[in-house]
DNA sequence: CGTATGTCAGAAGGACTGACATTT
DNA sequence: CAAATGTCAGTCCTTCTGACATAC
């Protein structure tokens, strides 16, 4: 992923998300998670327990038979209800269980210290600097 | 993967990274290369042909069955040459064939307008301090 | 009837570990 | 002989597309 030329913000956020993952993988795993597992409850909490799946796909950007089967693995291990919608036979509506805010929660708290220690390395305010650039960055390159 | 709060850093960081990937997807399928292609590519080019595959997947951070096998696709696929290095029968050298070389530089082109595209939004001051400071977060978050 | 929702089945891609022949 | 290199075999995980039953 690495380029060339003095310093590429396409490589370094590359790079740094990498780094991330890396440091992140040893709590996922003390959780019993997954990356995308992770992503999942961390939809599911975002929406509060009012969204059903064919919007949890959107959200997450996967297909809806993805998210079955990683929903499905999460239902067997304990993190998330499936609660029959009254209103709608069809949908099927999305809560964490109390073992899955848990799990949540840990992995959270270690990515938390990892941003502290980002943070600490670049100062505040040049770390607060550093995400809102990223942010307009993105919101550009979604817009062209 | 958005978090909670201000801005986090690595929540900001994650969506660039996902949305530079989404726009340069369509110029990875144009040249006919997965992302995984596209970085086997880069090193081979990055290491001017003088490298073998110990190394390479050294260098990508994979196993070298892995390399293995994503090698054998893209040599079939008349991306890169093994050659065999005459002072020791074990190695096998890599380099990028022409074809191999031109669909390197057309995803490089693309992923090149996508950098000036993401350093219009931001200046080009703000732009280069941006990727150092990713490059400094790297550094930190890898020494710890 | 057309559309939305969730699920099943089958397939593909990308990665791993363990075993192995060959060379140094 | 011990270590390094590349490859084979088998497996796992994640994701996709297409087909489908059910409900609106």
């Amino acid at each position: 992923m690495r380029s060339d030329g003095p310093l590429s913000l396409v490589a370094e956020a590359a790079l740094f998300y990498e780094t991330v993952a890396e440091r992140l993988e040893p709590d996922l795993k003390a959780a019993g998670l997954t990356l995308s597992a992770f992503e999942l409850l961390s939809a599911v909490h975002a929406a509060r327990g009012r969204s059903h799946q064919a919007e949890l796909a959107r959200r997450l950007g996967i297909s809806p038979p993805t998210l079955c089967e990683t929903l499905r693995v999460a239902v067997r291990q304990g993190w998330v209800m499936q609660q029959e919608d009254p209103s709608d036979a069809r949908v099927r509506r999305i809560q964490l269980t109390p073992a899955g805010s848990e799990a949540l929660a840990r992995v959270l708290a270690a990515l938390d210290r990892i941003e502290q220690e980002a943070a600490e390395a670049l100062g505040p305010e040049r770390a607060a600097d550093l995400a809102s650039a990223l942010r307009e960055a993105s919101v550009r390159l979604r817009r062209a």
